[in-house]
RNA sequence: GCUGAAGUGGUGGAAUUGGUAGACACGUUGGACUUAAAAUCCAAUGGCCAUUAUGGCCGUGCGGGUUCAAGUCCCGCCUUCAGUACCA
């Protein structure tokens, strides 16, 4: 009987669906364990190959526990709402949910075929309104909250509504804007409901502010910090600029102190939680506050302050001028007469500046001077004011107090502009560079410093700074609040109404506020989000219903938000919702939280480091304050898996529109269609070109194209000699290769519409009369040919040498290329493990007793996957399968002792064959619970040990001696042996080294 | 610049606490089977030298060091990848 891997798989994917094998219960005496995968965004390409490794990883983790006894919560889900399907129904009409229904379905084949053990029953979509829903109550709840940092955590508004009516702001400690006034009791009574909304929104987690943002014109919205690359938007790579906007914010600065700690609980890879850290970006030092100097034209600046965060208020005395952010408010106040017209002009060039210009270029030192000074707060010696674009709006006060002694920036700005510098450190030379070592700092020329260490002299300014009531010890976070507004269709719409000018939330019990239809899914002609285009928008307080935008005769009807949430909200909870994922009177149920808990195990790409996974663990967070979770971090611990790569295939062509590196005038000709031969060459000959020395095929070629554009009366003008750089590489796609080896179909490339531009061009082909391309490695993706479809791999091979194949590769956490190639290895294991159980006349398997060799194989089998699953070493335990499968051959085993639980070690890895093995060995139930077997020890004791015996230590032959031998008869037995002797040649051993059961060194 | 990870055959990658470097595969070469191909099986396969069987030398990015013994530990470099970037 063949291994008919296609209808196997067929037959137990029906099996597990229909019996809903994999369905976890919310309640169990078994103990829990639950493993998540980081859900996809269902796009229109569907998987390849690289897309399913981090979910065989789970699978296999999942399947392993539910050997071992476990109630395994494996779920899966998609994050529906998102840009593609947006922008493809701005260019077709397609609404988004059908966009997205398509694709799920699709990605719902391809998952199903590669034999995932996911609890369908549990699927959510963030598009989903059932699942929204809940996105939005979690907005109402951060809305309704407010960061008390005095008992650290979040509390209910009404909290602070109390406080406030008892004794006004002055003693509250709070997470809030910076602009908020002083109030007391009174006047908090005093005030009118609509200034009463915009003070209490100056403290809510979530809340509405004018702030800066990250506008991009071409996606026409704005992006979150983590959404932004090098200056670009990720999704895109379009340009990005700063704007100023009313937007809807997170305030998940309020969590910043928590969101560092919280990461010395949870066991994530270091590189992770460092990029968290970095992210966060904490840093200790104080804040200080400089009298600006009365100035005799400008009355305004009397009694002002500019306040300054600095890191080292230790070398306070070092001051020489102060730099302002060209954007700091004060800035237009304190410049004088004489500077504005330079000041402004500065001003004005900075703005032009895009991010990406000023990150291109950080080495060119500008600003102006305001003309101002302030004073210093000890010395009260003058301080002149300058303005420079190094220093950043957005961090700290946006003012910095500049020692040029002890800050490199600031000692580039003083020797740019010629401002004195003063060393205020003890024996260090500053002639050449700022001197920035804390550990090594001994502060000199500091009055009541000198002499003190960066501890002690940061400890004493801050008393002294307290005491004159210009400054304190301050910490500041890099961390920004999160912009959460998109100006988007296809996302969840708030669930707010405008009273006033005034945000209000809509009552809970009304809930999911649906996404409307609209025509059209651009911004609206006013400038409007795409949801301004919706016909039936607005909300009516008496009927509580989203209604036309055409008032309702006798009713008040309020204007809705027009936003909708970014992609990060429908993922921010989502794996507590699959805990109790249809309930719709609440997220989850206090049953199902307190079963599942947290997630045990997550599994996903790094690249959601900043995003996600710090937002996510900032929502749990304040679920935690809340008392709906009972952990605040959500998973414990996560795994990245690496990328799988693309091998692309390369050809070398050379003719119009082939190459970008022709002489100018070449160029010319071969646009206006003069000259048209293409010729494709073997890379050799283009290695040979670049390295300037032609061959013989290429050479001929040259020629031919040089008489050719000759007799169009063009003149070729070459880079030297040689034909340099005019050949140029470009991408094959796999489908015209032969096979999955590297050899180019000519016949199919000429007849690919995709690479029409070469339907006409020459091939030079090798002496097999082959074009042979050459193969790179690079990221996988559809505009680069190279991506491999699981769906292929499944027909070939079928999903249990697909899921074998991608652990083979290498280490989960790597990054690694695919190669198609080399699945024929995984796929003959698997054809010689069915061997082992099934012969041309049926069934091998006997009731004979187990060999001791065949025990020995299946137990140092058992031993070594069990530590590879618990390390996520999956390509190792591969390896070690393969190495059993090959011993259990060579002993011809055919005994059920060995045969029967040898299948559960390998089902985790490839279900399919493990389970249609299991059931022609006569079990009715599903391998998929078979309790995983026993490790005994006592099948690997050996009685001797094969030594190898060393000289100087490098090894020269082995020696089988009993495991048992005294390491003195060790000794005596090696040195009397002929080889050591021989070895030795006559020389006595200074020193033998006996590692008894390890190694025999002999030293002479 | 800073932070993190990593450099091992033609390729992907193995190698517990330092203890036989290259497991397991791919590829390549030779052979068997076959009219042929596919499939399958057998053998060889780090480099160099030698060969009558035995062998010898060099080898884990580079240069040092510790050790009886280093891919593994220490010091100093180089390269690659990823993240981050005027953060005061």
């Amino acid at each position: 009987m063949k291994y008919d891997f296609n209808q196997i798989e067929k037959k137990w994917q029906d099996y597990w669906a229909k019996n809903q094998t994999f369905k976890a219960e919310n309640n169990s005496n078994k103990p829990k364990y639950y493993v998540l995968d980081m859900f996809p965004y269902p796009s229109g390409a569907g998987l390849h190959v690289g897309h399913p490794l981090g979910y065989i990883a789970s699978d296999i983790y999942s399947r392993y526990k539910r050997h071992q006894g476990f109630n395994v919560l494996h779920p899966q889900g998609y994050d529906s709402f998102g840009l593609p399907a947006e922008q493809y129904a701005i260019q077709t009409g397609q609404h988004p949910a059908i966009t997205t229904a398509e694709n799920i379905k699709t990605y719902r084949r391809q998952l199903d075929q590669i034999g995932f053990s996911f609890d369908w029953s549990r699927e959510v979509r963030t598009s989903d309104p059932k699942y929204y829903k809940w996105t939005q109550w979690i907005f109402i709840q951060l809305f309704n909250s407010w960061y008390n940092y005095k008992i650290d955590k979040a509390e209910d508004i009404s909290e602070l509504i109390k406080i406030f009516e008892v004794e006004g702001n002055a003693n509250v400690n709070a997470a809030c804007d910076d602009d908020v006034e002083m109030f007391s009791a009174e006047d908090w009574k005093k005030f009118d409901g609509v200034k009463q909304q915009k003070i209490l929104l100056q403290f809510r987690l979530t809340y509405l502010a004018e702030t800066e943002v990250n506008w991009c014109p071409a996606l026409g919205t704005v992006l979150a910090n983590d959404e932004i690359v090098n200056g670009v938007s990720e999704r895109g790579g379009h340009p990005v600029v700063r704007k100023k906007m009313t937007q809807w914010s997170m305030r998940i600065s309020a969590y910043a102190e928590r969101l560092l700690q919280g990461l010395e609980t949870i066991d994530w890879t270091d590189s992770l939680k460092e990029s968290q850290r970095n992210w966060i970006g904490k840093s200790v030092g104080a804040s200080v506050k400089f009298n600006v100097m009365p100035n005799v034209t400008l009355s305004a600046v009397e009694g002002s302050q500019i306040e300054v965060f600095t890191t080292r208020p230790d070398t306070i005395f070092g001051v020489s001028f102060m730099t302002l952010a060209p954007e700091h408010e004060l800035v237009l106040q304190i410049t004088t007469p004489e500077q504005k017209a330079e000041v402004e002009a500065y001003i004005e060039a900075t703005a032009k500046r895009s991010e990406r210009d000023r990150m291109a270029d950080v080495k060119t030192i500008s600003g102006a001077f305001t003309g101002a000074y302030v004073e210093h707060p000890f010395t009260k010696e003058p301080i002149p004011v300058w303005i420079g674009d190094y220093v950043l709006a957005g961090y700290g006060t946006g003012a910095v107090m500049s020692v040029p002694c002890g800050d490199q920036r600031d000692y580039d700005f003083a020797k740019h502009f010629n401002i004195p510098i003063q060393n205020i450190f003890a024996g260090v030379d500053i002639s050449e560079e700022a001197f920035a070592d804390k550990e090594k700092t001994i502060i000199a020329n500091s009055d009541f410093l000198n002499g003190l260490s960066y501890k002690e002299a940061t400890k004493k300014v801050i008393q002294e700074l307290e005491k004159l009531g210009q400054g304190q010890g301050k910490t500041n976070y890099r961390l920004r609040d999160a912009v959460f507004s998109r100006q988007r269709y296809w996302g969840e719409p708030f669930p707010v109404y405008y009273v006033d000018g005034m945000p209000q939330m809509i009552d809970i019990k009304y809930l999911p506020i649906e996404l409307p239809e609209v025509e059209k899914y651009l911004p609206t002609e006013t400038g409007e989000p795409p949801l301004g285009n919706a016909t039936k928008w607005a909300w009516c307080t008496e009927t509580n219903t989203v209604v036309d935008n055409d008032k309702i005769d006798n009713k008040t009807v309020f204007p809705l938000e027009l936003n909708t949430m970014p992609g990060w909200a429908g993922s921010s909870q989502y794996f507590n919702r699959y805990m109790d994922p249809h309930n719709d009177q609440e997220i989850f149920s206090k049953e199902a939280i307190d079963y599942w808990q947290q997630v045990d195990l997550y599994i996903g790409g790094s690249e959601h480091a900043t995003g996600h996974l710090l937002y996510s663990r900032f929502w749990q967070k304040f679920m935690f304050d809340k008392g709906y979770v009972n952990h605040d971090e959500f998973a414990k611990k996560l795994i990245n898996q690496g990328m799988i790569l693309g091998t692309s295939a390369f050809a070398y062509g050379f003719g119009p529109g082939l190459a970008y590196e022709y002489p100018d005038d070449v160029v010319k000709a071969a646009k206006a269609g003069i000259v048209n031969k293409k010729f494709v060459i073997p890379k050799e000959s283009y290695d040979k070109g670049i390295e300037g020395e032609l061959d013989n095929v290429t050479q001929k070629i040259v020629d031919d194209i040089i008489a050719e554009y000759k007799s169009h009366g063009i003149n070729v003008k070459y880079v030297g000699e040689e034909f340099s750089g005019t050949f140029t590489p470009f991408r094959i796609s796999l489908n015209n290769l032969k096979g999955t080896s590297d050899i180019l179909d000519v016949e199919s490339i000429r007849k690919d519409p995709l690479f029409s531009f070469i339907s006409e061009a020459e091939f030079i082909l090798d002496e097999n009369g082959d074009y042979v391309t050459h193969r790179d490695v690079e990221k996988m993706s559809k505009s680069k040919y190279n991506v491999v479809n699981p769906d292929q791999i499944c027909e070939d091979y079928g999903a249990d040498s697909l899921r074998l194949y991608e652990m083979f590769l290498g280490p989960l956490e790597q990054y690694k290329p695919w190669n198609t190639a080399g699945i024929t290895g995984v796929h003959s294991f698997l054809k010689k493990l069915w061997k082992i159980y099934v012969s041309e006349n049926g069934l091998n398997v006997t009731d004979a007793a187990p060999t001791k060799d065949s025990l020995k194989t299946l137990h140092k089998t058992i031993k070594k996957v069990q530590e590879d699953i618990e390390n996520f070493s999956f390509n190792t335990s591969v390896s070690t399968f393969m190495i059993a499968v090959n011993e259990l051959t060579a002993q011809k085993c055919t005994s059920k002792g060995i045969l029967e639980p040898l299948l559960i070690l390998i089902s985790p890895y490839a279900p399919h064959i493990a389970e249609e093995l299991w059931s022609k060995l006569g079990n009715s139930e599903s391998i998929s619970t078979a309790p995983f077997p026993k490790f005994d020890e006592s099948h690997l004791v050996e009685s001797s040990k094969n030594y190898p015996i060393s000289f100087n230590g490098k090894m020269r032959f082995t020696l089988e001696l009993p495991l048992d031998m005294s390491k003195e008869d060790i000794e005596k037995t090696v040195l009397e042996n002929e080889k050591t002797q021989e070895q030795l040649q006559g020389r006595t051993p200074k020193k033998v080294i006996v590692v008894p059961g390890k190694i025999v060194n002999i030293v002479g």
